[in-house]
DNA sequence: CCGATATCAGGGGGACTGAAATTG
DNA sequence: CCAATTTCAGTCACCCTGATATCG
């Protein structure tokens, strides 16, 4: 391994950290994190989702979810109510204000992305998206 | 934007989140934690370095750098001296124990790489890596 | 009793801004 | 005086482990 920054986890690192501070950057004039945001487009998705539900598709620990979401829920951006027939499970989604804020971001994320397009070319952005999730499954 | 789960910001961040994951759990066992070793790397490649060149290379402000130099130092893994001609400046290079760190620590990273460069295929690796830093200079 | 869920408590590394001192 | 470098101080979101309580 002679010149470590030629390497696929470099590269991944580098690019991922240019999309996150420039998300976080955007983001933050309508009071949001790049986490926040995830978790708010995947409520948006599939709204009633549980703590559990939402760490696993995040793969990260209950407790890192529990704190997002009370963050979120003291902003008024979504609302967390016991489900019917299992109490112990907190069922969460989107307040109006919360759709609101995807709203609004949406328009900031989709730019980044038309960035990433553009950059990927001449690769499809199909084909860079299915490589991408793959490199993920390969590491778990 | 009607799923934001195809897109290739989302697959970057879950990709790069696994790598992540994957890479500090490993190298917690010597003692390292991902920017860590990114550090040490490329100590070893760029002898001397001062704090301001590590940033700008990594992408983070100076006084991010110095809180991970101070604690590599602490942990005696790299030795800053002041520059010859100028003073003010710091020149950081690796201890011998440093240089055994990242010995110990590229094992870990080569797999993490060959389970990577697996996983993209049939892409040629060479070519991934060139994409993901256009992705990444398409963001600044 | 067990498994899944939720939540409290504590800690740590990494990132930022602001401000100050030094040096060339 | 100015620009670059270093460093101190403070803050914050995020992510972790451990422990506890509650359901089904």
């Amino acid at each position: 391994m002679d010149d470590p920054y030629a390497t696929i986890g470099f590269a991944l690192k580098q690019a991922q950290q240019a999309l996150r501070t420039r998300m976080d950057t955007e983001l933050r004039q309508i009071g949001l994190t790049t986490p926040q945001y995830a978790v708010l487009a995947y409520l948006k998705v599939e709204p009633g989702a549980s703590n559990a539900a939402l760490a696993r598709q995040a793969f990260i620990t209950p407790q890192t979810m529990q704190a997002i979401l009370v963050t979120l829920e003291k902003s008024g951006l979504i609302k967390r109510t016991p489900h019917p027939e299992h109490r112990r499970i907190q069922t969460t989604s989107l307040t109006p204000s919360g759709h609101c804020a995807v709203e609004a971001a949406s328009a900031i994320v989709a730019d980044a992305e038309k960035r990433l397009v553009a950059a990927a070319a001449p690769l499809d952005p199909q084909l860079v998206t299915a490589m991408l999730m793959r490199l993920a499954n390969a590491l778990r």
